[in-house]
DNA sequence: ATCTATTTATAAGC
DNA sequence: TGCTTATAAATAGAT
């Protein structure tokens, strides 16, 4: 199509060429877009021209990487990506198979989807509510043993608190008295005094060992 | 170029669609094969039609995963299978996430890991146990019903043959008899005789109806 | 780039 | 699909 028929073989020129290159890479790129779009098609177009330089069409609706995905996934074609690739999609579909089983099991111990199930299926299933309730309930229990006896703890150490407290105020009680009988005595025998009405050595201490953490 | 001129816009009757892809993805490889020879250009060309199937051209001196190399190589163009790759390792690490969560929501239900387990977890997993044996149970008792049923109707269905049976032989039993007495007899009254004996009628059906199925 | 004679692609119909 | 043909489109060669 031109001014004369030429052969197609590669043109030696490579001014002409070059000419050439461009005015049909711009008409086989026009032609992509308008089978993309009359036939509505995907189309993918990769132009390396002498001088190193790539032209590229892609439909619109699409892109390179999706539809080279599409490409290795028919059957006979090469495979672009290596092994590595395949690998990872094997793994994809090793995981959403386990992801299916599981999903179906929680189902069933949800009491969802039960209606097809085989008798001895469901009594399968049964078995293992019933263990673990059974495992729960006791692990609730024993929560509460332990919720109950740092409780007791908690009352002991108040009960304790309360009477420490109770002491000191006595104490101080009675060394206002004792200054408002004798205003100078040494203030060193009213410390010992006081602390002499103590029955135990009572360390106060910002944690509680003995309470259980139940989280 | 043809009989009339088009409009590029998606041919909207499928069949012309379909004869106008053809056409001119044979005319947009020839003008692929062209350029690829006389500029000595490197080209792919990658064709997806609407019917799903694949049409593809790549010169004849390289190969389509030499081309997309080249083409990755190059300054701010896409990595192709870096990409994919990433992709798809987002999309395991989606789904294991996925998979943990139900893996120990599974322990949880079989009353393992639950240790750590703070007291309204422990709650709610036992509620959904005691809901889901709830129902399990349901379904087993309603399995055993249909059984039982069916065992009913069987052993119903048995007692009819036997006696259907036991007549069968007492009228043998007397057809030998009358034949012995009388042996010129008319065969057909002894059929109407021991049909007579039958208190209703009583079709056999190679599959009792009412049984029904527990899979 | 632009022009245009000519070749090529293809729309419509079978 | 494949063939035909009138016509639209692409482009070779020249400027």
């Amino acid at each position: 199509m031109g001014r004369g028929k030429i052969e197609i073989k590669r043109i030696d020129n490579p001014k002409n060429r070059h000419v050439t290159y461009s005015k049909r890479k711009n008409g086989i790129i026009k032609k992509a877009e308008q089978i993309s779009i009359l036939c509505d098609a995907k189309v993918s177009l990769l132009i390396f021209g002498t001088s190193g330089k790539i032209h590229q069409y892609c439909s619109p609706s699409t892109n390179l990487v999706d539809l080279l995905d599409n490409y290795q996934k028919l059957p006979d074609k090469p495979r672009l990506w290596d092994a590595k690739h395949e690998e990872l999609s094997k793994e994809i579909d090793r995981i959403k198979k386990e992801n299916d089983s599981m999903k179906i099991k929680l189902r069933h111990l949800n009491g969802e989807d039960i209606s097809s199930l085989h008798h001895t299926e469901l009594q399968g299933i049964e078995q293992v509510l019933e263990n673990g309730i059974a495992v729960v309930r006791e692990k609730r229990m024993e929560c509460y043993e332990i919720t109950e006896n740092n409780t007791k703890i908690l009352e002991e150490e108040h009960r304790h608190l309360n009477f420490y407290l109770q002491q000191q105020e006595m104490a101080m009680e009675e060394k206002k008295m004792q200054k408002m009988e004798n205003p100078y005595h040494h203030q060193q025998h009213t410390l010992n005094n006081y602390n002499s009405h103590m029955p135990f050595a009572f360390p106060v201490q910002p944690i509680q060992p003995n309470l259980q953490d139940i989280k």
